[in-house]
RNA sequence: GCCGACGUAGCUCAAUUGGCAGAGCAGUCGCCUUGUAAGCGACAGGUUAUGGGUUCAAUUCCCAUCGUCGGCUCCA
């Protein structure tokens, strides 16, 4: 990776900044009282935002992208001027939103994003043609550089200014540019492969979940198949736990609001939580945590520091009111089962502790052959002490310190964000990107020195004095589902025989043959399998078909051959076709397979 | 929640400028008895998301609600 150019210093991020003014000079020869704000190069295009007279339609699209190319027809030099603010103000004293930006670079360098800026900071703009925008660059030096044929306005969206939702509400065109027309078709055709491998498309043709009007958006419901895999991923979890030395616990999904004024998630979390319900005077919630439950399971007994470390592990089911904008198929969901757990640790063990989490992550990404996440280590900031961080800074810089040895110790990557932790200590979260690129936390691994004592949680140490244990707050397997909305675009829906909703079909050739087929099917099931037979009267192609489409790992047929010697003719789901092999053949190849995971 | 687009059979999609709502697949029932990705036929399937409005007439135009999608914000 090191050796390869950095995107913010290559040529397609040039073309990409360089065509997002492009763009908004054909914004303004359409709309003269555009106001124009920001517009970088992202991943894969540009974007730029504009506060309009009126809302944009796709025809607006049409029109503006004629307007670009007809620039890009012509050769217009990309020309640098460094300016005084004063000077910028001249040139932009119609633009509110630039003035802004002005203000903030010559108040203390503050980028368009609120960021500060490192260095000494010059005001600067590029011109084109008859457009000037207020930018650092860097760009192309002529417009004939940027391909016209591989530019594509690509959709509107709303997006607010500087990213606050408190603030007002521009419109924002994306783009995508590329070197070539190829690049750019590829591109488009890499788009349309993503979707079909998105895990709303083929969660409904697997028949895994479905969501229904009247149970309402963000309540998932799971289909048999579903259900399969939600077991088969609790037995995994529950037989890793058990491993480790975890206790299962079982809690209410309900609570009374004292719980959660005592954690302190209320009234800061409310807003994420279905409202109360009142009985008999009280308030009660649904559950959007475990945390607190389990601390009071640990609060229940008293404990020696010889029980330490206690480690309570329940697929705990939770509700968060999520805006309704924010559900995105089973990735963001209201009701949720999480492979939650708590581990209670003198600071003595939190870095083997701590390591063994990270160790049972990396046990889980094995077996499904997870490799395209990034692991970001998230710190406190000196300056959110007391507020959004526990005032402790002597714990933060120990347990972040522990959480980095033990990474570097474990020879685990990371990316180190400061500003990022939990307001209850740093963590480790695992991002992933769905089908559509949309990046997600996958799994959480959390430090906690500060909720337990909330709850007055304690241990006895080999002093006799009581001690407050750390909480490490660990959901490798993430909920069921955001993980299983991940596994199936991570398998394009070709999962793994052991969870595979169904396992095997039997396809037998003709009606002749069903009642071997059931006799196989019941020998196959007193194993542990998942199996079905094709018994329509359709042709025997016809029956692979569609046990193809429904991704099944072992298609296996019998006619007159298989049934005489007690066979079955193996076809796997890539087409190869192994031919007859005897039924207990089969099953030590399926047994074996469906044990190791693999 | 905000901005925008969309909503027709279980699924994927049709339906000239407002003029009788259709097809393929899936399903059911027959026939065929079949050797590695679709055998043939028949039947059934709809208050065009829901509720209002305009009109002689609304899937089509307007309004509201619900839901989905693309983003923003936020997140396991």
């Amino acid at each position: 990776m090191s050796e390869e150019i950095k995107y913010e210093d290559s040529e397609l991020y040039k073309i990409r900044h360089s065509a997002a003014h492009v763009m908004a000079q054909a914004v303004l020869g359409v709309f003269p009282e555009a106001k124009y704000t920001i517009g970088p190069p992202v991943k894969d295009g540009f974007y730029y935002d504009f506060e309009l007279p009126r809302t944009l339609t796709p025809q607006d699209l049409k029109q503006i992208q004629k307007r670009m190319r007809k620039t890009l027809s012509r050769q217009y030099d990309f020309e640098k001027q460094v300016l005084s603010a004063d000077e910028a103000r001249e040139i932009f004293k119609n633009q509110p939103y630039k003035l802004e930006l002005i203000a903030g670079l010559e108040a203390g360098g503050v980028d368009e994003y609120g960021e500060k800026l490192e260095g000494e900071v010059e005001i600067s703009t590029y011109t084109h043609d008859n457009f000037v925008d207020l930018c650092r660059g860097p760009h192309v030096e002529n417009t004939s550089q940027i391909n016209a044929k591989a530019v594509k306005l690509m959709s509107i969206a709303g997006a607010y200014w500087r990213g606050d939702e408190n603030n007002q509400q521009l419109q924002r065109i994306y783009g995508t540019a590329w070197n070539t027309k190829e690049e750019l078709d590829a591109h488009l055709w890499q788009i349309e492969e993503a979707k079909k491998r998105d895990h709303r498309k083929l969660g409904k043709e697997l028949d895994i979940f479905a969501f229904d009007e009247e149970v309402g958006p963000g309540l998932p419901l799971w289909l048999p198949n579903g259900a399969v895999i939600v077991e088969e991923l609790e037995q995994l979890a529950k037989q890793m736990e058990r491993e480790a030395g975890y206790k299962q616990v079982r809690t209410p999904h309900l609570t009374k609001e004292d719980l959660f004024i005592r954690s302190g998630h209320l009234p800061y979390y409310a807003e994420s939580m279905y409202p109360p319900m009142e009985m008999e005077g009280g308030k009660y919630y649904i559950k959007p945590m475990n945390c607190p439950m389990h601390h009071k399971i640990f609060a229940a007994r008293p404990h020696s520091y010889r029980d330490l470390p206690i480690r309570l592990a329940e697929y705990g089911t939770c509700y968060r009111y999520e805006k309704s904008g924010e559900l995105f198929g089973l990735m963001r969901v209201r009701s949720m089962q999480m492979n939650d757990a708590h581990i209670y640790c003198s600071e003595a063990q939190f870095e083997e502790e701590f390591m063994a989490v990270i160790d049972l992550y990396m046990k889980y990404f094995k077996i499904f052959n997870i490799e395209k996440y990034v692991m970001r280590f998230s710190t406190h900031a000196k300056e959110g002490l007391g507020k959004k961080y526990v005032d402790n800074e002597r714990l933060w810089l120990k347990t972040e310190d522990m959480v980095r040895q033990a990474m570097q110790n474990g020879g685990v990557r990371y990316v180190e964000v400061e500003d990022e932790a939990a307001f209850y200590g740093p963590k480790i979260d695992v991002q992933v990107w769905s089908a559509i690129g949309r990046e997600f936390t996958l799994a959480t691994n959390q430090v906690d020195f500060s909720v337990p004592a909330k709850f007055d949680l304690k241990f006895t140490n080999a002093n006799n004095e009581d001690e407050i244990p750390l909480c490490i707050h660990r959901a490798p397997l993430s909920t069921h589902e955001r993980m299983i909305g991940f596994l199936i675009e991570h398998y394009a829906g070709i999962f793994p025989v052991w969870i595979a909703p169904v396992q095997a079909v039997l396809i037998p050739i003709t009606d002749d043959h069903l009642d071997y087929a059931y006799e196989v099917k019941k020998k196959l099931e007193l194993l542990g399998m998942r199996v079905e037979v094709a018994a329509d009267s359709g042709r025997m192609s016809a029956k692979i078909r569609k046990a193809q489409k429904k991704k099944v790992p072992y298609m296996l047929v019998v006619g007159d051959k298989e049934v005489e010697a007690g066979a079955v003719a193996l076809r796997m789901r890539d087409g190869e076709d192994r031919g007859a092999i005897s039924v207990d053949e089969f099953i030590t190849l399926a047994t074996k397979t469906i044990a190791e995971r693999t």
